[in-house]
DNA sequence: CGCGTACTTGAGCCGTTTCAAGTACGGTGG
DNA sequence: CCACCGTACTTGAAACGGCTCAAGTACGCG
């Protein structure tokens, strides 16, 4: 399973065309009146990054917050000795940074691109007085503030209540395709992670994703080529999850 | 470390005097305008509850919001075989089942009385309406979550990164040390829970935690004597905890 | 063709979990 | 007042599981 090699010109190509498309098709202010929603944009800075471009870093007092236009972006944590852990892909249409955009704390988690990404920022003033002003925009960092929370409760099931590494692994897979609408009814997907990462996101070793992995190809729970992977054995899986 | 005895008088007391302290003291609703504040306080019903009650179980639909008047309630998780997880103690003037209420998914966790407490409640329809019609409590509510986000995100910490049991338990108790007011200059506390409890609470047996804390407690670093825990030096936990 | 990155596989170590006994304390009923 | 009981805490010994270290393989890319 390797990573997916990314063309270099993804990153241009989002550049010509997704800025008309993302606040249109992201849904974000859809509800706002024409002339409130020019305002709006106004504030917001659109910028792209390439591949492993660092949006925000844990630790770091929060500038703003970061809409999410196009591409996907790593939500990390990590610790003194440079372990980390993921807790989140976040997709298009996400907004982040937001809990340390509220609370002027200092950014408890990282953000790191995994792709070429269109992103748009707003300073951290601009913001709150967004939140003040206009109660649309308050409802949308609310939905988006209960995602993240569900999110972060997963995580803390994933790292506090699967001791074993079948349970955290068969969970991150299910998680996975249930999450990817690119995921066939055969639940066929593509991870586009490695498995150092994934290792991360479940808080495991590399070496125990690999052989876990293994064991269940084995098993013919999986099926894997390269990135792709597909699910066999649904009930077993889930089976091992709920363990 | 036995569990605090509570009178079961105090359920009755705070019947009495609490009522009216409630909205005043929690400050929850002080920008309101007097006409609106009484409006709103008429929506929610206060209710008392005895030590050991539940409020909301893990996997029920969310019926409503909380307020928490009064009193501490335990926010856990739990797994099929009976493991759970504290994610965090809630004190007065929280707002709890914020996440669930917004999205309207089953509650990820489960809220449990520690004492008796009082709770306002406020129905899920009432709740949206007042998110779509007062901006001011959108805002108590994006703080809240804010709040929440950063609970677990410390919670995927310490399950996740800290994976020796003296740095897990010297987290809890520095976090605890930081989290009362009640803690003197002298890193003196008071810990309404039992050693199984700690244990949900960092992801290790109730055993461990006892010998963690018998092995802190020999090299001086904390003294304890029942519920009481006295932090004696706190560089080295602080050292500790940050491996 | 050689290099870098990611994956694979094996062997041994280490620390927590598990299981098992036993202690301490508060409350209850005789 | 005391014996009894339940809950919480304590302590020891053994087992399990993932981690660490180490070696080797596969693949894409310059």
């Amino acid at each position: 399973m390797r990573r997916l090699p990314v063309s270099p010109l993804n990153h241009f190509e989002s550049r010509e065309k997704c800025p008309p498309c993302a606040w249109e098709s992201l849904g974000t202010f859809e509800k706002f009146s024409p002339a409130a929603r020019k305002a709006f944009e106004a504030i917001w800075r659109t910028r792209f990054y390439p591949s492993a471009a660092i949006l925000f870093v844990e630790g770091q007092p929060p500038r703003g917050a970061y809409l999410l236009g196009s591409g996907r972006v790593k939500l990390a944590m990590s610790s003194a000795e440079g372990k980390s852990i993921i807790l989140h892909v976040a997709g298009p249409g996400e907004l982040l940074g937001l809990s340390s955009a509220i609370s002027g704390q200092s950014h408890e988690i990282s953000a790191e691109t995994l792709e070429p990404c269109q992103v748009n920022f707003i300073r951290r003033g601009d913001f709150c007085r967004l939140l003040q002003e206009e109660p649309e925009f308050s409802l949308k960092v609310i939905e988006q503030l209960s995602r993240d929370y569900f999110v972060a409760c997963g995580q803390v099931r994933t790292f506090g209540l699967s001791r074993k590494a079948t349970e955290k692994v068969a969970r991150f897979l299910l998680d996975w395709a249930a999450r990817d609408r690119n995921t066939t009814a055969e639940m066929q997907m593509t991870l586009p992670l490695t498995h150092e990462e994934i290792a991360q996101a479940v808080g495991l070793t590399r070496e125990t994703v690999t052989r876990t992995l293994a064991d269940f190809k084995h098993r013919k729970l999986i099926l894997t080529d390269g990135p792709e992977v597909v699910i066999c054995n649904r009930p077993v899986l889930e089976s091992l999850s709920a363990a």
